[in-house]
DNA sequence: TTGTAAGCGTTATCAG
DNA sequence: CTGATAACGCTTACAA
């Protein structure tokens, strides 16, 4: 019913063997005969079925996408349109297909990675975040099976191959950037610590608060679930502290922009008032009011780097595992100022 | 090497075409072995090769999703995460994997799309934005190959089957609320006209206007690219008429929130000297300063039945093209108000 | 350099 | 209700 290698072949007089190899571009076939098939390929239309080279090749040049759960408010985050571009940038240029699977829970999502790895659907999987206690990893583990981690893994850091930025220093780095500028009273504000990432940064964010001999307050660091109303409150209630801090670090600009919201209710104004760096220079960090000052850490390349080098361990099956540590860099806008010289005015 | 229905079939003392049958769970098959074989899958650890499985039955049970080009701005806008959760919502309820194609150029994705289709790694195709001129569609169509699109196709528009807002009702409804809270001068900022949103929505917008009896004025409309220092100017342009709007319709949040940023820039208040209303409701439109009124088009449920009618149409080949209209509500926030009794002050 | 033929792991058609 | 056996469309030794 299909064109099939078959009609090619014998289209072009030759055996269907012949067909197939001219399509692999295997070197020891004549050129005539070579252009000879191509035509007959271009007569017919001729499109290989990839269920049948799959089935017989034992590959499938494709590539699987695991999503963080749906449920996730997180999911929303432009990070993710933004990693997707790099990883696909990358498959393409080895020609390889993406295959997605989301789910609304863990083990939702659990069985659907079993099924497109058992089931043979792709050679590698790329995992989009790293969970504290993550199934998914464990499973992908013991089967040996070739994927990498976008972020850190929670254990085995050694033996899992990922892309990460250096987030530790990263936070540690925009802290000491607003140290610099005078600031000496700065809060913290992350998410989930179920999510290495947070973890991570807040290490950064203790680090450069220890190493410029500011004593470190407890009651500085807010982790909100996210955004919506949590997050207010604790915000709240950290600028109506006796002393509240005179800048602010906070793991996330969409975050950031709740932030940006709470503190514009609360009458006090960035950056004259307060000083505000965010995280991971999302397009909005641009349009936020004041644009925000953000770590950029470099989305896009994460991605890119992630299928690259999955694609280099499923061609390479002893390819050793590797951490690749992707650059970041603050971008400076407009929500940074020199603290007040006077106390600010509280209350 | 690995465990085949073969391996089952033996361990359970049965063919292997029994085993394929409790599979499928026919129904002709005796409670007794239906469980001898199970059993024997369990122990076995056996899981279908999906690969083998869809060149027999000659059926993925696979969507593919075309996504717009990587290169484009949009592309970052959070509505894509969104109408992805429905997509895939969608399929899982049917049991349907997803596979993506994504590409930086229209060629790339076409030849990527070309590649899936008839490659036969799936059995249906959702497009997630129409263009004007859409070389997408007429292979599909050609190919009479089944297909939804989200949004409205720009012709044959009763050949096509397509899940989409009632843009130009939606965008009357939006002005019209501005009419009603006593708004004369409203302004519309939309993208490109080469997307077919922007087109109805402009229309509405008209509708709306003329409707109303306002007289159109053509200076009152403005198509940013998207947003970034073209939008800017072109805002800024706007409010600088002798006599400026004191009310906006944006078409997209992503957009509304750079226009609040350059309003900002300008001195101009909103909502006190000028309202605005978004479009999409994205998170994001809570989070902005002040919270922006916009209309809600209900993003989930665009990608949720636009799956679910492909998978209809997959399963029920002479389905009828359909089009379905989801609807839209507006959500108040704060960013619009009653206009000045007076003249606004420019200059 | 090219052809022959045996898989790859399922499903589906016949019989029985 | 169950078992042979022929596809499905391609790759890949092994021959020639």
């Amino acid at each position: 019913m299909n064109v099939t290698i078959k009609d090619v072949a014998t289209l072009a007089n030759v055996a269907p063997s012949t067909v197939s190899r001219v399509i692999a571009d295997s070197p020891r076939i004549s050129e005539a005969t070579k252009q000879k098939v191509k035509q007959a390929m271009e007569e017919l239309g001729y499109h290989p079925n990839l269920n049948a080279r799959n089935l017989a090749s034992q590959s499938t040049k494709a590539l699987g996408l695991v999503m963080p759960s749906s449920k996730d408010v997180g999911f929303q985050n432009p990070f993710f349109p933004t990693v997707l571009q790099g990883i696909s940038d990358g498959a393409q240029e080895k020609n390889y297909a993406l295959h997605m699977t989301t789910g609304k829970s863990e083990k939702e999502i659990l069985d659907a990675v079993i099924q497109m790895v058992q089931g043979k659907r792709v050679d590698g999987v790329v995992l989009l975040t790293s969970k504290v206690k993550d199934e998914v990893i464990s499973y992908l583990k013991a089967r040996e099976f070739p994927f990498v981690l976008i972020g850190k893994p929670y254990k085995d850091v050694e033996e899992i191959t990922h892309v990460d930025n250096d987030n530790v220093r990263a936070m540690k780095d925009a802290t000491e950037y607003l140290i610099k500028l005078g600031h000496s009273q700065i809060g913290f504000i992350g998410g989930s610590l179920d999510l290495i990432v947070t973890v991570d940064r807040l290490q950064g964010y203790k680090k450069a608060i220890v190493h410029a001999g500011i004593d470190a307050r407890k009651d500085y660091i807010i982790h909100q679930e996210f955004l919506r109303e949590g997050g207010q409150e604790a915000v709240r209630a950290l600028m109506q502290l006796e002393h509240p801090p005179s800048a602010l670090v906070v793991a996330d600009d969409f975050m950031a922009l709740g932030v940006l919201n709470t503190l514009d209710e609360l009458g006090i104004r960035v950056p004259e008032d307060i000083s505000i760096v965010g995280f991971n220079n999302l397009l909005l960090a641009e349009l936020a009011k004041p644009p925000l000052t953000s770590v950029d850490i470099n989305i896009f390349e994460l991605g890119y780097q992630a299928s690259k080098s999955l694609i280099q361990k499923i061609e390479n099956r002893n390819e050793p595992t590797k951490r690749l540590i992707i650059s970041h860099r603050i971008v400076e806008r407009l929500s940074c100022s020199q603290p007040n010289s006077g106390e600010m005015e509280h209350k």
